[in-house]
DNA sequence: CGTGAAAATCCGTTCTT
DNA sequence: AAGAACGGATTTTCACG
C-alpha cells in the first residue's frame, strides 16, 4: 500500500521541484532545500518505495506528433458488468490515454487524442462502438486546454532566494 | 510554434523511452537506439526548441497526497464571453489539474483533486460556483481511474538488438 | 547529422556523526 | 536520519568526418 507514510515540509518542497521537471538534478534541489544531496536521494528513494511517487514522464505535445483533436467520450454501458472487458479493450487502443468509471449519467469517461475530425469519427464508429458491453457514448471535443498540471503538491515555495550570486 | 518539424524515427524512439521515464540515462537510450549518447543530446535538445517536448513531470499518486477524490465537473457559463475572466479564476484553484472548453453542453470541463467529499462539496458550492460568469455545474466522480498514459509516440519497438559490439 | 573524446557535473554508495 | 566524501557514470560541449 501506498498508505501509512508522513510526507514533511521537505518532501513536499523536493516533491514540487521535480513534479514541474523530473530531470533537475538532485544536488541542485539539495541546495534549493539547504540540505546533502544524499538526503534528496534517500528521501526520493524513500517515497518511491511508499508509492508516492509513481514515476516520471517527458511530457509530448500531442499537436507536435500530429494528434490535433482531443476528445472526451461519455460512454455508458449495455450491462455494468461488462466493464472489466471493456476496459481491457479501451487498453488496446492507442488513442485513449485515460479511462474512469464515474458516476452519473455516463458509466465510463475517457480522454483521447486522434490525429483529426475523420480518425476520431473512425475511432467512434470503428472500434469504441463494436467493443461488446458498449451501448452509446456522446463525444465532446476539447477546442482548447486552458490549463494542464499535477495535483497540488505546494506552492511554489518562497524559496530562501540566494541574495546574489 | 511547434510545427514544421520532422520527427523521424529515432525521434520517435527516444521519445517512447522518456514517456515511460523521464530520467533515463541518454546513454542508455543511446544504446538502445545504435547510436552516440552525444546524438542523443542533440536530438533532445532540438525537440525541446521545436516545442515537441513541453517538459517533464514526476508523477505522484494523488491518494498518497491526500486526495482521496477525483471528479470532473461540467460547468455552464452565462456569457460565453466570460470565459477568460473565467480561466483566470479556475488557475487559483489548487484543486484544479485540467481545464478544457469543450464542444456539447456545457462550455467548460475541469479535473480536479480533492482530499474527500466534503472538500469537494466546498470548493463546488464556495469557490466555482461564485466565479462570475459561471451559471452552473454538474459533477461526476472518478471511481476509478483505469488507464492513464501520455499520447500515443510508438510501440514499444522491436528494439534492433544490436547483434554484436 | 553523427562521432569521439574531454571536462564538468552528477549519482549512488559508504562512512561518520 | 542527516551530512561529507569518494569513485564511477553521465551530461554537455566541441572539433572533426
Amino acid at each position: 500500500m501506498a498508505d501509512k507514510f508522513e510526507v514533511d515540509e521537505i518532501d513536499r518542497k523536493i516533491l514540487s521541484f521535480l513534479v514541474k521537471n523530473a530531470r533537475m538534478p538532485f544536488l541542485e534541489i539539495a541546495r534549493e532545500c539547504g540540505i546533502s544531496g544524499a538526503a534528496i536521494h534517500q528521501r526520493v528513494k524513500k517515497m518511491e518505495e511508499a508509492g508516492i511517487i509513481a514515476g516520471s514522464r517527458l511530457t509530448v505535445k500531442p499537436k507536435a506528433l500530429g494528434f490535433d483533436v482531443c476528445a472526451f467520450v461519455g460512454v455508458q454501458l449495455s450491462q455494468s458488468n461488462q466493464y472489466d472487458g471493456v476496459i481491457s479493450a479501451l487498453k488496446l487502443m492507442p488513442e485513449v490515454v485515460e479511462c474512469h468509471f464515474i458516476t452519473g449519467p455516463y458509466a465510463v469517461l475517457l480522454k483521447l487524442f486522434c490525429r483529426d475530425n475523420e480518425h476520431l469519427m473512425e475511432v467512434l464508429v470503428n472500434t469504441i462502438q463494436n467493443i461488446p458491453g458498449i451501448s452509446n457514448t456522446e463525444t465532446f471535443i476539447s477546442l482548447n486546454q486552458a490549463i494542464e498540471r499535477q495535483v497540488y503538491v505546494k506552492d511554489p515555495s518562497p524559496s530562501p532566494k540566494k541574495a546574489k550570486k
